[in-house]
DNA sequence: CGGGTGACTTTAC
DNA sequence: CGTAAAGCCACCC
């Protein structure tokens, strides 16, 4: 594997890398990538892969930590669902960033 | 190269 | 809280 192919590539691995009961944000990948502006590719490149379980989209939220990305499920509550498995605590809709924020940096660690 | 796109973000009304 | 618009950038054709 190598550690840069594209930009893509680079959000699954990031994404694949986030721990059970945590999430992370749009910005924050996008930004640990170099590209802080394009967030936007962060959650298209997940929907390219949103039917590969080997990467959780379900933890990529954005900076409120609001499920943006649900809609784009088979089933939206399922993003939600999940998340509340991991023991994700939730404030309304959006995830207790405060609590589960997770940062690719943390990656490196096992990178 | 240029145009279209988007699961973002910010500002504004 | 809601919608709107702009900025912003990588990918695709």
């Amino acid at each position: 594997m190598k550690k840069s192919d594209d930009f893509y590539s680079r959000v699954y691995e990031i994404v694949k890398c986030i721990p059970s009961g945590k999430v992370t944000t749009y910005g924050l990948i996008a930004e640990f990538l170099g590209a802080k502006s394009s967030s936007r590719m962060v959650g298209w490149a997940l929907n390219a892969v949103i039917d590969r379980i080997d990467i959780p989209c379900h933890r990529v939220v954005n900076r409120l930590g609001e499920l943006s990305g649900k809609m784009h499920f088979d089933h939206p509550q399922q993003m939600k669902d999940r998340l509340l498995a991991e023991h994700v605590e939730f404030i309304g809709e959006a995830v207790d960033l405060s609590k589960h924020l997770w940062k690719p940096d943390d990656a490196l660690t096992d990178l």
